[in-house]
DNA sequence: AACCATTGCATATTCGAATGTATTGATAAC
DNA sequence: GTTATCAATACATTCGAATATGCAATGGTT
């Protein structure tokens, strides 16, 4: 048996927490994120903070500016309809292709995800928006289900890019649900898209998926508004 | 006059540098990259040159593996396949979205590109493949013509996508062209695409994108057979 | 009062040394 | 002859201190 196997580096450690911690809303967006704090949230050095750092900034969930430090990625308007339309675009020609290249093995994937997700409360199904815990499980089913939805794309580099994008979205999705927006439609889009994809109907799913997107956008809209 | 008005820091500096070399062709594809060599190349301490590759395999221009280091992304016919392909998906979308969008301006905007393309000597056109300045010049022109094609789209986020997978498909192009393989149709193939795009054709122009990005890969297929 | 320069402070950035991890090659055991 | 063990080496990784930069407050000048 071996000792250790494959030991990752600290700021793999970090950036992967940190990314967590954005997600999992304990990291405000447009806050800012200075070494001294972080490095000790951490218990590493600046060095390694800082690596962590450029990583998520190189992704989009923090914002950096020379000489000037880190921030979470603030949540604007304008992002939000370039996110949105991206993933219009990019997400809705994925799951085409996905259906077409779709096996059996696919289609069980896919219930799976969406069997799980049905069966986790949302905060439409009555959880506390403020239960932390209980949003981040239904995150993740949600982006579990997304991605099981793409993943017979055969395409590591597309789902590279969705998976970015998807989690960008994510982040607007948790602020809006923690000031009480929710998607009442989610879990029958959910359902439709479910449908369409077993059904083998490309087109209609790619629509499903882009009233899907919309309509969260919309929600998100109203929070953005609100929030100032 | 502002003494100072905006210095970036060493590592975005570097990071350029990098990105240039291996564009450039002065470091090759599967190429270690040691901390010790690199900080004496560009005159930076090795957490710097750390900074920098991390950023850089993040785009995915360079490959990191936990205690063993950095090397040049290798290039592989899988990698070349699915780098294709989202290619011809999302660059043939953000076209047509362009096209709708753009103006008069724009319109300028790709003639002048393409002017400054076509006057630009490619390998195709007699220019020593092993001339690095020439290579150079030419990636630039052919970028800054893509680039402009799908700048009307007004999408900043889908331009940044864009950029990334063109910036990684100019690799291979580099690699292929010094080998001696060269794309005889592409001084075509960029005309009739402008021609389209002025005509407003979106379909047309989608379709001239798709046939060049696949021409493309085929003649970058044989490089990759050729150089193992 | 409004404007510009200066100083002091908080913080980002950079460095070089200290530490930890993989790999290589040699030697011993099976 | 093959596999296992163990140094020795080369290297990536991490640290904490040293440096440079931006910002805010202060004081002086028009």
């Amino acid at each position: 048996m071996k000792s250790s196997p494959a030991k990752d580096t600290m700021a793999i450690a970090v950036r992967d927490k940190m990314r967590a911690d954005i997600l999992g809303a304990r990291l405000k967006p447009g806050q800012r994120l200075m070494f001294a704090e972080l490095s000790e949230r951490y218990g590493v050095s600046v060095g390694v903070t800082r690596e962590a750092l450029t990583w998520l900034s190189s992704q989009g969930l923090v914002k950096a500016t020379a000489h000037q430090g880190y921030m979470v990625t603030p949540l604007t308007m304008a992002e939000l309809d370039a996110l949105t339309e991206a993933r219009l675009l990019i997400e809705s020609e994925v799951l085409k292709l996905s259906i077409r290249n779709g096996d059996t093995e696919w289609e069980g994937l896919i219930i799976a995800a969406h069997h799980v997700l049905s069966r986790t409360p949302s905060s439409a199904e009555g959880s506390d928006p403020n239960d932390d815990a209980a949003q981040d499980a239904w995150a993740e089913a949600h982006a579990a289900y997304h991605e099981a939805l793409l993943s017979a794309c055969g395409n590591p580099r597309l789902m590279q890019i969705v998976r970015t994008l998807s989690e960008e979205a994510a982040l607007y999705r948790r602020w809006s649900i923690s000031l009480g927006h929710i998607n009442h439609q989610a879990a029958a889009e959910h359902r439709a898209l479910l449908e369409h994809c077993l059904a083998r109907e490309p087109e209609e799913a790619a629509e499903a998926l882009r009233q899907h997107v919309s309509h969260t956008r919309q929600m998100l809209m109203e929070y953005i508004t609100e929030a100032q």
